[in-house]
DNA sequence: TGTGAAACGGTTACAGC
DNA sequence: GCTGTAACCGTTTCACA
């Protein structure tokens, strides 16, 4: 992934929609060259996908929360994604330097449905210990940025 | 926003560079009626934009964290989002439930980065506490889903 | 909302650096 | 390896019904 490869990101980052030919002239580049360029991104991984960004509230999903979870004893990162991935609600997971094991990140349709998703996560095998905070209000999110 | 709307919403999250005759296929409209409702949304701030999904290793961000920060005395929420959107590496921040003002997500490109980004942070005018829990690795993440 | 036509972009093949 | 040009084809985008 060279500068050009960079450059192309950043404009995909910004605008996911972008036509090769507009990030082809940004970068200096021709349509067809970019597009050999995102496809490469794409084989290699380093582009994971294109998705469009959601006001979650216009999809219902007004209420979200961060989980650190706690197992008994050792857990593998496959288990801990085999556990949290079985769950739609929750979108995205990591593991993480402290006493828990993993954060998780949970998206619900209402309070209810947020106990009821997390009260799920803690019924899993072995799962010990939460600690739940629950976002009040999405301040910002953006991309990753190039720097 | 019908359940018509959803469905094309729920395919640009899976797909952002979706055709609009794609889509319109999928849902059963043409492409223009598609266009105009994809416009709309945009409109209306449903749909926020499109971006790239990028590995944020390809990228050189491999460290990332999250951080409760906590204000002496009351915060407003505008304020927050001015003081937070300033650092690049923030890429999501939040007010949230519990002791902390907010939950920050920052991504660095390396532990030394990682510290110095926060410590920028505590530096912040009337930024009291702070609680960091580093990532150490990325289970999965993904958009929201459609339910 | 759909249809049709014109403009535009995507994709491939090929040639050159 | 990489690129650009050119041609073809599919898509977007408009006007209009």
């Amino acid at each position: 992934m060279d500068a050009l490869d960079r450059q192309i990101v950043d404009h995909l980052l910004r605008d996911g929609r972008a036509t090769f030919q507009e990030i082809g002239k940004a970068v200096g580049l021709s349509a067809p060259a970019t597009k050999r360029r995102v496809d490469r991104m794409r084989e290699r991984g380093e582009i994971a996908g294109f998705t469009a960004l959601i006001d979650p509230a216009a999809l219902g999903w007004d209420t979200s929360a961060y989980v650190e979870l706690s197992y008994q004893g050792n857990v593998s990162a496959d288990r801990l994604k085999r556990d949290l991935e079985a769950f739609p609600e929750v979108i995205g997971a990591w593991t993480i330097t402290g006493d828990a094991d993993a954060l998780v990140h949970v998206v619900a349709a209402s309070m209810a449905d947020l106990e009821r998703v997390i009260e799920g996560i803690r019924a899993v095998e072995q799962v010990d210990r939460s600690r739940t905070v629950v976002v009040m209000s999405r301040l910002f999110e953006r991309p990753l940025h190039g720097k």
